[in-house]
DNA sequence: CGACTCCTTGACTTGTCTCAACCTAAGTGG
DNA sequence: CCACTTAGGTTGAGACAAGTCAAGGAGTCG
C-alpha cells in the first residue's frame, strides 16, 4: 500500500505536484534543461492524481486516447491480447514512465497495474498545449518515447532470435539494469520482481512451465538464487553469455553497476 | 535507381530540400500545425543531402550517434545483430522516417538500405536547436517515434505470441496497410515487396526456409498470389483470420482502404 | 558458359508447447 | 484454530511446430 505520508505530500499543492512531476520527467536535468519561464508554465499544469490497486486497468487495448499519464510510484505493464486469449506483455512500466501517449486516435496496447501505484494523467489537448509552449518538455517526451521504443527493439530480437534460456537470462540482466537504474536497491545485483513466472512467460512468449524449467537451470547453473520474487544475480558475466548479450551492451551495464556502486558508497 | 531529375529538383536550393523535408515529416499538416515563423525557421536547416545504393549500411549498431537522417525515398531497414551472428530485422523504414534520434549515446541497432535511397541528415546538435526553436517540429518528432513504437510493440507481439502462418500473414496484411498509407500503388491489395525471403525470415524470426513454405502454402490456399516480388492479396479477410487480427485492427485497415479507392476514383 | 544469389522441396531433429498431475503457501470463513 | 479454497509454482510424458541439413532448380550477371 501506498503510505499516507507519502500521498499527503504529493497533494500539499497543485504547484508541488507538478513539480514532481516535472522532476520525475526530467530527472536530474530539469535545472540545467527548462529555463525558469519554462518552469513556470510546467508548474501551472493541472495535473490529476490518482492511487490505483494491484491489477487494475489502466486502460484497454482499443481505447481512445483522452489523456496522457505518468506513472510516479509502482510498477505497471503494458500488453497486447490476440483474439484467441493469448496475451503478449510489451514492457514493464517503471516509474517516470510516460503512458498514453500516441498520434493515433486509439491506444494499441493496454495498461495493468502490477502493484498499487500512483499515477498523475493529464487530458491530452492540455498535454499537447503544455508542449508547444515548453519545448524542453516536447524534446523530452520525444526522448523518453525513444527510450521505450529501444527496449520494444531489443525485446524484438529477443524474441525473434534468442532461444528461452537466452531470452530469460537476457531478461534477468536486462531487469537489473532497469532496477539498478532506478537506484531502488542496494546492490545492483539483488532485485525484487514483483511478478508471477506467468507474466514472464507473456513477456517472453514462452509457457510458464517452460519459463519454470527455465528458471531453475540456471538457479542449478549457479547463475542466479530465488527466494520468493528476490532475484539475486550470483554469476553476472556467466549469465550474459548464457543471454548472448555481446560486450558492447555488458559494458553499459558494467559502466552502471559501477556508477551504482559509486553512489552507494 | 533515382532518376536524375528527381536529384536535380531536390537540389535546386537549400531552403527547397528544408522545405522538402519539412513536407515529409508533417505530411499534409504542415501548414496547420507549423506557423509561418516556425516555417521560416525550418527553412533554415542546413540538411545534406546523399543518394545511396541499395545494400549500403547508413550507420552501425553501437556506433555514436551523431546526426538525425530523414529516408526521403527508397526503403531501409532497421537491424540488430547478435554475437553469434544471428539477425534480426526490427522494421522496415519507408520514406518520411527518422533515423538515429535517441536519448542515449550509440544507436541501438544499425541501419542499412534496401533499395537506393536518398536521405538528408543534421547534425544531432543542430537537430536539437531546431527542436528547441520549432516546438511544432518536437512534437512531430514525439508523434513519429511513438508511431515506429507501435510498431514494435505490435512486432513484438507477432514474435512472441503467434505462429509462422499466423507471422507471414500478418506481415503482409502490415505491409499492404503501409504500402496504402504512402499511397505508392493503385490497388491497396497489390504492392511490390523488395524484400528477399531471407529478409523476411529474419524479420519474422523464422528460417528462410520456413517462410518460403508458409508462403507457399497461403498461395495454395487462395490466400496471395505471388509474382516476384510482387504480392496480390487474393481474399485479405481470409488472411487476415490467418493473421489472428481482430476486428478493430481490421477497421483501420478497411478505412485506409476505402480512403485509397476514394482518392484513386 | 559458369558463378552467383535466391528460392524450393524433402527428410530428419529438436526446442518448446500442451496436458495432466501434484505441491506449496497464503488467504478465508466457519 | 483448522479445513477449505485458490493462485502460483514444479515436474513428467508425449506431441508438434519450426529448425537444420542437404540437394537441386530458377533466374541473373559478367
Amino acid at each position: 500500500m501506498i503510505s499516507v505520508r507519502e500521498t499527503n505530500s504529493l497533494m500539499t499543492g497543485k504547484d508541488i505536484l507538478s513539480m514532481r512531476v516535472a522532476r520525475m520527467l526530467f530527472g536530474r536535468n530539469l535545472s540545467s534543461r527548462v529555463s525558469s519561464d519554462e518552469l513556470h508554465i510546467l508548474n501551472q499544469a493541472q495535473w490529476s492524481l490518482r492511487t490505483l490497486d494491484s491489477g487494475v486497468t489502466l486502460f484497454d487495448q482499443g481505447d481512445d486516447c483522452q489523456s496522457v499519464t505518468v506513472l510516479i510510484s509502482g510498477w505497471a505493464l503494458r500488453q497486447q491480447n490476440l483474439p484467441d486469449g493469448k496475451r503478449q506483455i510489451l514492457d514493464f512500466v517503471l516509474p517516470g514512465s510516460l503512458l498514453g501517449f500516441s498520434s493515433s486516435a486509439r491506444n494499441s496496447y493496454g495498461i495493468e497495474t502490477v502493484t498499487p501505484c500512483v499515477v498523475v494523467s493529464l487530458p491530452l489537448r492540455q498535454f499537447y498545449t503544455l508542449l508547444s509552449r515548453v519545448p524542453a518538455l516536447a524534446i523530452r517526451v520525444a526522448e523518453i518515447v525513444a527510450e521505450s521504443e529501444v527496449r520494444a527493439y531489443t525485446h524484438v530480437t529477443n524474441l525473434g532470435r534468442r532461444s528461452a534460456k537466452e531470452r530469460v537470462a537476457s531478461f534477468i540482466v536486462q531487469m537489473m539494469q532497469r532496477m539498478a537504474d532506478i537506484g531502488s536497491h542496494s546492490s545492483p545485483y539483488q532485485f525484487e520482481l514483483p511478478i508471477t513466472q506467468v507474466a514472464i512467460a507473456d513477456a517472453l512468449g514462452l509457457s510458464n512451465e517452460h519459463v519454470c524449467r527455465t528458471l531453475s537451470k540456471l538457479t542449478a547453473d549457479g547463475r542466479i538464487r530465488m527466494k520468493g520474487h528476490r532475484i539475486t544475480v550470483l554469476d553476472p558475466k556467466a549469465l550474459m553469455r548464457d543471454a548472448c548479450i555481446d560486450l558492447t551492451s555488458a559494458m553499459s551495464l558494467e559502466n552502471s553497476a559501477e556508477i551504482e556502486a559509486a553512489l552507494a558508497a
